[in-house]
RNA sequence: GCGGGAGUAGCUCAAUGGUAGAGCACUGGCCUUCCAAGCCAGUGAUGCGGGUUCGAUUCCCGUCUUCCGCUCCA
């Protein structure tokens, strides 16, 4: 990231070259949602396949990962936006979101409906809110964070749904089902990739607060004695996988909750967190949260929406003293054959932004320096130094000029390294001009065929971030090019 | 949600109650043998809706989006 990096910078480059557009813009546009232009469909995929291959698929269930307290598997899921209602209820989703709120227009505080009478009046704190003499508050007025939808043609109460405040349900419903079908043993972790949607008051800072956003989420299952463990693991394993994509270290960071931070059910919580732009300095922003959260998901779906009370978590109750909202009824404990025990298993929730992480890795390559022209005057650049595993396109091929034959044989190159990789064939304008578009759009190389090419069969390949060229023989470069994106 | 600022071409800006201009970018042509070159030509805009007016991009109202500050925040 360049000293005088702004979002106004990284807003502007990203429409420009085509990575991230605002929703609907040709009707005004809708604040909150985004869509992803033909590079950052690029980038954003390359993230969720670094993650998944570096979390899921490449993971290896035989021995244990450096610093793991042993060797577990990890198996994947694709579970679905809408589930059953009490889903939500037993989470305690649907009692979190939602909530009537009444605003006062005179001192502009806000205030929760049912707690109405608890709060004084912010102007004469000796009455309570709404019974001073200039208190004006306005009807109780709903507040859901979590967007509602019908399932079926028929709108009717029976039928409300609710579209995903995150992917994790998915994966605590569906415990049973991937026990009983993969033979995985505890310690083990179920990973997946999926959109989720939240009703955000107050949609900000580009795609760091959305509507609609994507997560990518591990709920991983140990044994209680070891969930401490687990959770110093993950939380270093995690911001490892920032640093190992190019986020440097003194951008990000990782942030232990204080206790009284923590949401009640948690036994400890640590942020990962990226110095965005828009953030004032010294300030910074969330990019995943990894939490220890016990047995509370597990237990919640087994036997119902769970309250602190004291030390412990127990079913909160109606009137009547039954569940006030039921959890499945179903058995999700385990029996470990080995030990002949059967526990709850504790969970350890590393999760998630993929949209929060493309924005990081986009602050973070952005640069402006300057490279000579052809006087050898300095000229400013813009580049995106982004790490080649995610930058949408691997490998651009010019031609030096149209003609003598350089455009067939740089187009036989560009289809060449097609078959394995991104890469962009460009044949218009000048030779600066096109290394520059690459530049902006984060290529890592770009290939040239020029007159020596017509002689020994070598092409110039280029580096994006230190402009240096150097002569390879055609044959070579898949080779060189494989070698170099996957160097670091 | 509240208060304030801002919305003219992809970007940066201009202008006017009476045909909306420029630079850069983009497209095509010529030229061009390594870092945004040159020449010629071209595409392209007043966020949306309503009102006042003979006529509104300009004035008024609403709305949407966005920025800043509050508020809220799973």
């Amino acid at each position: 990231m360049a000293d005088n990096t702004t979002m106004e910078k990284i807003v502007a480059l990203c429409k420009r070259r085509g990575f991230i557009f605002q929703s609907s813009e040709i009707y005004g546009g809708i604040g909150g949602f985004w869509d992803y232009g033909p590079l950052g469909v690029e980038l954003k995929r390359n993230i969720k396949e670094a993650w998944w291959r570096d979390m899921v698929a490449g993971h290896d269930d035989t021995q244990a990962p450096p610093n793991a307290p042993s060797a577990y598997a990890m198996v994947g899921l694709d579970t679905s936006i809408i589930m059953h209602p009490q889903v939500w209820k037993a989470s305690g989703h649907y009692d979190q979101f939602y909530d009537l709120f009444v605003d006062c227009r005179t001192c502009k505080a806000r205030f929760r409906a049912d707690q109405l009478g608890e709060y004084p009046c912010p102007r004469k704190p000796s009455r309570r809110a709404g019974e001073g003499e200039d208190c004006d508050l306005t009807e109780p007025r709903e507040f859901n964070l979590m967007f509602k939808t019908y399932v079926g043609a028929l709108i009717d109460p029976t039928a409300e749904a609710y579209l995903r405040p995150e992917t994790a349900q998915g994966i605590f419903v569906n415990f049973k089902n991937v026990l009983s079908t993969t033979r995985v043993k505890i310690p083990f972790g179920i990973a997946q990739i999926g959109k989720s949607f939240r009703n955000e008051i107050t949609p900000r800072n580009f795609t760091f607060r959305s509507r609609e956003f994507e997560q990518m989420e591990i709920e991983f299952f140990c044994s209680p004695e070891e969930s401490e463990d687990w959770y110093s693991y993950w939380r270093d394993r995690r911001l490892d996988w920032y640093t190992s994509l190019g986020l440097r270290s003194d951008n990000l960071r990782l942030r232990e909750h204080e206790p009284a931070e923590r949401a009640h059910y948690s036994c400890g919580t640590a942020d990962i967190e990226y110095a965005f732009p828009f953030l004032p300095e010294g300030e910074f922003g969330e990019l995943e949260g990894v939490s220890h959260r016990g047995d509370f998901d597990l237990r919640s779906h087994m036997e119902g929406k769970l309250i602190r009370d004291g030390d412990e978590l127990v079913v909160e109750l109606d009137e009547e003293g039954k569940p006030r909202y039921p959890g499945s009824g179903k058995d999700l404990s385990y029996f470990d054959e080995a030990t002949k025990r059967k526990f709850i298993p504790h969970v350890i929730e590393p999760s998630a932004g993929a949209d929060r992480t493309a924005l990081a890795f986009l602050c973070e390559a952005y640069d402006e320096d300057a490279i000579p022209d052809e006087k050898g005057t300095l000229q400013e650049r813009v580049v995106l130094r982004l790490h080649p595993r995610i930058a949408p396109i691997k490998v651009a091929v010019f031609p030096l000029v149209k003609k003598d034959g350089m455009p067939e044989i740089a187009a036989s190159i560009y289809r060449e390294l097609k078959k394995r990789w991104n890469v962009f064939y460009d044949e218009k304008g000048s030779i600066g001009r096109r290394y520059r578009r690459q530049d902006e759009s984060g290529t890592p190389f770009c290939i040239t065929v020029d007159s020596q090419t017509l002689a020994d069969d070598t092409v110039t390949l280029r580096d994006r971030d230190t402009t240096k060229q150097e002569r390879v023989r055609i044959d070579d470069l898949d080779g060189v090019i494989g070698e170099r994106l996957t160097a670091n």
